[in-house]
DNA sequence: ACGGATGTTCGCGC
DNA sequence: CGCGCGAACATCCG
């Protein structure tokens, strides 16, 4: 489910079911989720005994500190979520890795195609490790400042949405994030970064911001959001047009197209985010 | 059966 | 070096 705002969800999630929790007992199936040093037997030597101290989200990275200074990294890729139990109930089909808390909880990290990563390390360890730390602004901790993205975005004719899927410029936007922001905004995933113009850049700002903000209250409702299938969705994809390609705009009524960049499709309004922004007179959104 | 799905990283070719 | 493209990872679903 990972976007920065599900991630963002997990990370307040972790904040209250984890911190000041201490780690009775941890266990990792051997999945390619473990990565670098971390085997099943050091992650349960590892966190065995330590106890939460914080959470910090990098970008779609999580990270939990340990005191000892033993820190896990978690990724949820694709399809990864952290699943809270009872010790007593069962454990829920694809957990790949278990924290059993002194408080009788069990966190599941579920995964279905394992595309995640899960890493236990030292904290000297993480503050070598040059590809854990992000490069790019993160909308909800360091804003988007419009004049910082148009210097960005200045700097390339690669297509907007690309440049918005870039971690190195924007930590945390992946394909929806990006599709819902650029609908927001009116503005055609094709377009070269380089062409928006200041009152543009300022309108994608806001609807970067406007989709996170709606997505973080969404998940709040939902305990899950469900995003492809429409028929099991129904109700439950909280988007505007990602996932709706052939149905109405919510907007203006006009069919919704898909088209590919960098081989991902993009969701969009052929009337609301024209190609090109000559001779559009673009009202109050 | 085939194609595509929220992410990331790599190699190839221009 | 920039950039687009495709593949890879691994699994599920329509």
């Amino acid at each position: 489910m990972p976007e920065l705002p599900e991630v963002e969800h997990y990370k307040r999630f972790l904040d209250r079911v984890l911190v000041g929790r201490q780690v009775a007992r941890a266990e990792a199936d051997p999945t390619p989720l473990l990565k670098g040093k971390t085997t099943p037997k050091l992650f349960a030597e590892k966190l065995a005994g330590r106890t939460a101290k914080c959470v910090e989200r990098n970008g779609k990275l999580l990270i939990v500190r340990f005191d000892e200074h033993v820190v896990l990294v978690s990724h949820l890729g694709m399809s990864g979520k952290w699943s809270l139990r009872k010790a007593d109930e069962e454990t829920p089909p694809r957990s790949r890795a278990r924290l059993f808390l002194d408080d009788g909880h069990v966190l599941d990290d579920v995964d279905t195609r394992m595309l995640g990563r899960l890493e236990v390390l030292s904290d000297h360890e993480l503050a070598r490790r040059d590809d854990l730390r992000s490069t790019g602004l993160d909308p909800l901790r360091d804003g988007l400042d419009p004049h910082r993205l148009g210097a960005l975005f200045g700097k390339t004719s690669r297509p907007i949405k690309v440049v918005l899927m870039d971690a190195s410029v924007i930590a945390g936007i992946g394909n929806i994030q990006a599709t819902e922001a650029l609908f927001r905004a009116g503005i055609h995933p094709k377009r070269p970064a380089s062409s928006l113009a200041p009152n543009e850049i300022a309108a994608l700002a806001e609807g970067i911001l406007a989709t996170i903000e709606h997505t973080l209250a969404a998940q709040a409702h939902e305990d899950e959001i469900i995003y492809l299938s429409e028929k099991k969705a129904g109700a439950r994809n909280p988007f505007l047009i990602y996932g709706r390609v052939g149905k109405p705009c919510p907007r203006c009524g006009a069919k919704i197209a898909a088209v590919s960049i960098a081989a991902r499709t993009s969701a969009y309004c052929p009337r609301c985010q024209p190609a090109t922004r000559s001779g559009l007179p673009r009202g109050r959104g």
